[in-house]
DNA sequence: CGTTATTTCAAATAAGTATTTGAATCGGAG
DNA sequence: CTCCGATTCAAATACTTATTTGAAATAACG
């Protein structure tokens, strides 16, 4: 029987390396062949551990996620302020797409499935995406108030999240934004302070069409 | 010989045909079946007319600009102040987006192309993207002023542009925060002035951060 | 060692899609 | 009408990629 919890069983490999993959390009553009060239196995692994390529990548889902939950307890800590709450959440996000190590891979696929339908898209989403997305829109309506429509709060979410999907994908238009390539960690956080400052201020505009007098 | 001038030869219905499910689908997902069944035309047909999908793909980003050349002259009339520009070009790229007609295609196109990268990228991307980025950013250092640094301008344009390219790829994401399909007329009003309100308290909390003492 | 279960592998199969081909059809010029 | 080039079509080809298969190699265990 496939002895899992040894170092460096062929399931192992085969995971991880899709992880990898998944992770940078997508479902649909990873190849079966791609995982196993990675994973050092052949191309008939996959069927034979997991099933299917769609088996697979369910697999790779509950394996990042676990990475995620064994290293950092993901939003265990809860700032009081809404609006600390939704800057550390985006910065967090902008990190992790940077992010060579394991810990990057689950934001990458969230970012990824966010974009790219995937063949149990649904499935997916209820379980490892809206909890994510619940948590930003309860820190938005409290951020807003009570005087904000939804649809006010779908346009944050959006200007939120948009930067992140399309800085994860790497697609051509951030290659030709980011002409150098990756950015260095400097150029990371001078991208993320400005990403802060705009959607701040960008949040503290929209309060203040609701509501003129405000507190503050 | 092909009689381009008369009013449904076939060439012309397979190249608005593609027009629309390129803007769609985008360049990888879209097959010649798919066309051709659009176009009433046979499969064959794609490449006794173009030679290749690629040479189609060619052929529908040309198709689509002269569409926008004919309608209006993009960009003819510049207002003097550069954030009522970067606004204007917003509203209007979120407008095509959701336009059926013919008009919306060309940036649809665009947004398709920003995003998923097809064998003649950098082709197209001088060609016909380069240009209308130049003219945002031009904008978006009259607005800023000397003292930004290019990296936050670069933020600026991610700012800007990724709500686009994702709202335009009605992807699983959008498909869940826009619940009841496309958005109303009004509810898409909403949206662009909710975006707007964003965009610009954010660029100017951000012109805020480089210049404290802002001239107004 | 020998038997059995597991794992690996190269090759076969299957399904989707772009492209090519050659015959059939159509439409206008003579 | 007849002929000829232009067009359409169904079928063939080529390529990519997921999946299956059956045999070979390996490990497990008596």
């Amino acid at each position: 029987m496939a002895d899992l919890a040894k170092d460096e069983a062929t399931s192992d490999r085969i995971v991880q390396s899709a992880a990898v993959l998944f992770a940078e390009k997508g479902y649909r553009s990873t190849t079966i062949q791609d995982i196993c060239k990675r994973a050092g196995a052949n191309v008939a692994s996959v069927n034979y551990y997991f099933r299917s390529k769609e088996n697979l990548y369910r697999e790779v889902w509950r394996f990042c996620r676990d990475l995620v939950e064994k290293t950092h307890a993901l939003l265990a800590f809860v700032d009081p302020d809404p609006m600390a709450r939704i800057l550390a959440q985006q910065a967090a996000a902008l990190r992790a797409i940077f992010d060579e190590g394991p810990g990057g891979l689950f934001p990458k696929m969230i970012h990824r499935e966010m974009m790219d339908p995937c063949p149990i898209s649904e499935e997916l989403r209820d379980e490892f995406i809206e909890p994510l997305r619940q948590y930003l829109h309860e820190a938005l309506r409290e951020v807003l108030g009570p005087s904000a429509t939804e649809g006010q709060l779908i346009s944050c979410e959006i200007a939120l999240i948009s930067p992140r999907i399309i800085l994860n994908q790497r697609g051509p238009l951030i290659k030709k934004l980011l002409q150098a390539g990756d950015p260095t960690p400097e150029e990371l956080e001078t991208l993320i302070d400005s990403l802060s400052v705009l959607i701040e201020g960008g949040i503290r505009n929209l309060k203040m069409s609701l509501d003129p007098g405000g507190e503050e």
